[in-house]
This record gives C-alpha cells, sequence and structure tokens, in this order.
DNA sequence: GTGAAAGCGCTAACAA
DNA sequence: TTGTTAGCGCTTTCAC
C-alpha cells in the first residue's frame, strides 16, 4: 500500500536499520489508518525456539509450597506445546543459603525468564537485580520484594486478610473473652507476610471492638508438641477465639478437639489436608485461601504468554480473599 | 525418518486420506519414539481465518450480567490478536421470545462457536441442539442445561452456597430467632439456580440445627417497595437472620438499616454496587460472590483456546464458593 | 535506504 | 497409496 517492500514495512514497525524519514511517516500513516496488528502467531512462528523459565520456590515439605508446584505442573503441559520448559529449582524455607544457592544455579542457567516465590528479601532482591542486569523477565508471587519492579506481581493482601480474620472472630465467638494469635516455634517467624497478618488482625480489634482483650504467643517446643503450653494459656485466660496467621492451625484445632472446647473459635490459613480436616470436623471454623496452585498458575501463565505471544501484563495481580468454611469447601478435593 | 515424504506423515497423524498399512504403523511408532507433539503455533498460522463466537447473555439491565460482559471485554483484545472476534448476542432476563430471537440470529450467523448463560432451559436446549447439529462448540456459564454436553460448563455449586450460606448464618446469627428465606417478585422465580440454593439452605438447617425456624416468604409488590411487608413479618416473627438467594439482598439490607436492627444478620449474593454499600455498612453480613465476570472470562478463554490453540479442555469446572465479608473485600473496587 | 528471498512447521491441493 | 509444492505472516540475511 505504501509501495514500499514487505522489508522495509518491517524496518519501519520496529524501528530497525535504515529508512528514509518520507516512508517512514507514509508507513506509520498506513499502519495507523488499517489499524494494522501484527499477527503474533506468524511472530512466533519465526522466533521458533526453545525457551527456559526457570521457577524458584521453596522445597516440598511444606503441603503449602507442595500445592503452588501442582499449579505449575498443571499448566506446564499447555505451555510445552510452545516450546516452553519450566525448571524447577527449589529451596529450604528456613535456609538462606540454599536460595542463594539456587539463585547462582539459575543465573548460570542464563533462562528466558524467571518465577519465584522471593520469602528471603535480601537474597531475593540480589537475583531479582541480577535478572533485570541481564535483562531476564521476573516474576515474583507470594512475597514482593519492597521497591522492585517485576513484570509482575502475584498475590494476597496480607494485612487485609488478617483485618477478615479478626472479623470473623468476632461475629463468631463468644462475646466475653480473650483472643489468641497463636505462633509456633517451626515457622519463619517475622516473615513479612506473618507480620502483615497480624498487624491487621490487630488494627481490626482496635478499630471495631476495642474493649476486647488479646494477647500474641509464641509456642515452641522442640517436638512440636504444643498441647501443655496451651493448657497453661487456657487456665490463665478465658480464651474465646484464636489467630494462626500460617498453616499451622492444626495445631491448635487438635488440641481444642481433643479437650472438647467446641465454643472456641478458631481461624487459619490454606486449605492444607490437616486443616481441612479439622475444617470438616468443625475444629477449624474458618480457613483463609491463599490459592498458592492458582497464583503459581497465574505466574506462569503471566510469564509465559509475555515471552510467546508477546502479551501486555497486570503489573500486580491480588487474589481476592478466599474465606473457606465446612459447608463452602469443595465437596471433592481436586 | 519413516522414508515417506512430510505429507504422508501428515495423513498418518491426521488419519486422513488412504495410507498403507505398513507405512501407518512405521509413522506411528517413530512420532512415538520421537515423542511428537504438533507446533500448534504453525498449524493455527496455517489455517488463519478469522474467526466469530457468538456470546449469548442477559441484557446490560442487571448489574450481574454487567460484570459478566466486563469479564469478557477484558479478555477479547487477548483474543483479537488471534483473529477472534467476540459478538456479543443480549436476551431479556424475563422474555422466553428475546432468547428465541437471539438464537436464531446465531444460528443465522454461523459462529465457529458460541458461549452462553442459558437461563431458559428449554430454549436454551433448543440453541445447544441446533449447534451439535452444525457442530460449532458451546460452552455454558452461570446455568446449565440437564443432560446436555458441551464442550465445557463453567458455574457455581448452588446447592452447596445455600448450605454455606445456612452456615453463616448458622454460626452468627442470634440462637432464637426464625430464619428468613426471602424472594422478590421481580425476580425469575423457579429458576434452577434458586431453587438449588434454597435447597441447600433447607438441608443445611435439617440437619444442623433442626430446631432452627425458618419461613419462607416471596415479597411482592409492583414498585419494588417491600417495606411495609417486612415490617409485618417482623412483627408476627422474630428474625435472626435472613437469606436472599439473589443479589437483591439489598432491599433487606436497606430495611434493617433504616429501622436500625443491626442485630439481624443478612446474607445474600453478588458484588452489586448496592449490596456492597451495605456489606460495607455492616448492614449485609455475607455475600457470596458467583464472580459472573470471572465465569464469563473463563468461559471465553476455554473456548478460544480450544479453537485456536486445540488446547484441551477440562469439560466442567466449578468456582469454588466466595464468601466475602465488609473486611474481605478488595479495598479498591476494580 | 531499499528490495528480494529463504524459511519457521504445518495444511491442503494437486500430481503421479 | 504416496510425493510435491504453495503459502499462512512474519523475521532475518544478503544483495544492490
Amino acid at each position: 500500500m505504501a509501495g514500499v517492500s514487505i522489508g522495509t514495512v518491517d524496518r519501519v514497525l520496529h524501528n530497525r536499520g535504515r529508512v528514509s524519514e518520507a516512508t517512514r511517516i507514509r508507513v506509520r500513516e498506513i499502519a495507523e489508518k488499517i489499524n494494522y496488528k501484527p499477527n503474533m502467531i506468524a511472530r512466533s512462528l519465526v522466533t521458533n525456539r526453545d525457551r527456559t523459565i526457570a521457577l524458584l520456590i521453596p522445597d516440598q515439605k511444606d503441603e503449602f509450597w507442595r500445592q503452588a508446584r501442582d499449579g505449575v505442573k498443571g499448566v506446564s503441559g499447555k505451555w510445552e506445546q510452545f516450546r516452553v520448559i519450566i525448571e524447577p529449582f527449589f529451596y529450604s524455607a528456613d535456609n538462606r543459603n540454599s536460595f542463594e544457592k539456587a539463585s547462582e544455579e539459575i543465573i548460570k542457567r542464563k533462562p528466558d525468564g524467571v518465577v519465584m516465590a522471593p520469602i528471603f528479601l535480601e537474597e531475593g532482591r540480589k537475583l531479582y537485580e541480577q535478572c533485570i542486569e541481564l535483562s531476564i523477565p521476573v516474576v515474583m508471587f507470594d512475597t514482593a520484594i519492597p521497591g522492585a519492579k517485576p513484570l509482575a506481581i502475584i498475590g494476597t493482601d496480607s494485612f487485609q486478610s488478617g483485618m477478615a480474620a479478626a472479623q470473623l472472630l468476632h461475629m463468631t465467638a463468644r462475646k466475653k473473652g480473650r483472643f489468641l494469635v497463636l505462633h509456633f516455634d517451626e515457622e519463619v517467624i517475622n516473615s513479612p507476610h506473618m507480620l502483615d497478618k497480624e498487624r491487621g488482625f490487630i488494627e481490626y480489634l482496635k478499630k471495631e471492638c476495642p474493649r476486647r482483650k488479646y494477647s500474641i504467643v509464641v509456642l515452641n517446643n522442640p517436638d512440636h508438641q504444643y498441647h501443655q503450653q496451651l493448657e497453661e494459656i487456657f487456665t490463665k485466660w478465658k480464651i474465646s477465639g484464636i489467630y494462626v496467621s500460617t498453616s499451622r492451625a492444626y495445631h491448635a484445632g487438635n488440641w481444642l478437639s481433643k479437650e472438647k472446647k467446641n465454643k472456641v473459635k478458631l481461624v487459619g490459613y490454606d486449605l492444607t489436608s490437616a486443616n481441612i480436616k479439622l475444617l470438616k470436623s468443625g475444629h477449624i471454623d474458618f480457613l483463609i485461601n491463599q490459592n498458592p496452585n492458582k497464583q503459581a498458575e497465574e505466574s506462569i501463565n503471566t510469564l509465559c504468554a509475555h515471552l510467546v505471544h508477546g502479551e501486555e501484563i497486570v503489573p500486580r495481580k491480588l487474589f481476592p480473599i478466599e474465606i473457606v468454611t465446612r459447608m463452602s469447601i469443595a465437596i471433592s478435593n481436586d
């Protein structure tokens, strides 16, 4: 239409090579007029090479991360047909070194993209910056590195989920009685998520029911036997609600079940098998689902769609707070 | 590798044309051995034509369907670059004829696929069967036609959401007092969803708190002013919880708000603006989100991925029951 | 500065 | 029953 060859049009559209100003303008105008949209299929056909994307998440000791892994597996087949291979790298959630070691391997591998759950902020930042340097696109999920601007961040709003948890306890627990915020020594205490959740929880109580007493307690026992400590707490205080800001609510739930303390309301996180069992038996009242599988799925899809189809990216996707009860949980566990 | 031409390989792989048994087996074996996977990108490049998919949903009078429409709009751009054009057809949710008329137009249009929310079962079945005849793939969302086997069904479990609603009222409402199942005359009474929800609600009450009294009431007023009837009900009975199985919970919420009946718990459906307002002000306690936008999005994505990428389909996708509270709702409404 | 041509992996039409 | 070839829309390379 512009009276020039297809090669010249290509040069104009991609601002590459030398083109005279006159033809450049002419081609641009025509492209505008006919609303030219490049055919992404043809484009990906010609740049048809195998791509690798590195997945960096904690290892599978924890059911939460197993679910994330499953989410990735679920979509990896779909991207295989576009010649994207997802290479998993695992680190230990209680060992910063293992994260760094995995990071080094990833950099050595020079992947075409990285999806990571950087629960260690400083180490995560280091990897992120290396990727930026090598202009490898990065998608973060679960945890975001403050200040970093990756291609996309996928996650949940921890602060808000803490507020929601407090509201649920407030609505269902006995009016009298203290709320307990429980932590267990086996967890990464002070992770950003945990702190945000706790802050949200307390914020709600302060605003909506300032007269409600609460205590933050860290239980510790080398063998993860917290029964005795719970007993002490319950003799000391009259407890009407418990908030566990991690996936360890089952510890509290098991004890409540054993002690037949059916009136105490319990809110926890994550649809792990231990939690689900107690949810169904009525000893956990609410679980907040952080949807690790969907987060991971979305992360992979986002990165791959960008790489393969050149799709534009929504830089920040927050999953809604998913409140799950005994009756709302899917009957068939998939 | 098999010593035959690319054309023969193509014939074997697609079971078309005549191929000798010997070569057929040889090609199959080699394909198996090298784990041959067709390149979907190349395939879609060669069959590169514009495709139309018809979208059939109720018109935009109702906010629920406006949200569904928005979900479609959100992903239509992404499929445009694959040359898929989504053509919307609307019908009136209170007029079966309008559904039939739209159906006729769709069939005339001969689209490459149909996405529909067939709230009228018989008329929906008719369209479905015509599509089957013309081998046009169909995806249904929101409502499924009993017995029909479309490419995919996207929806929520109404029965279960009714149970969940009952549980939420049971957990939060005063122990004494009657539960009210409210319907409004402006709705399509007896829609399958509505009946399932109600059945689920009652099932829960029977099982979990058989002593709880409940009444099913249909309010009717030509001007949608239900205040007087609500007043009568509340003087007749001591009500502690209300269940509205549709998006009309705001009618009840507004009245509760006006009458300062803050102790009465209210569960409704759908994040419409009127409902959200009352949720935030505390007069609706729980909303069950049926996610019309995501349902529609998923429906379009499923059909398009099948058409364009030849992707395999999960024939039935149930969205989880999404319980929303004042604190769990996204702070910024998008 | 610009044009011509090869080729990405596949399908479809035609030839043998 | 099998082989050959054009061409889908684009990028890239080489030649002028």
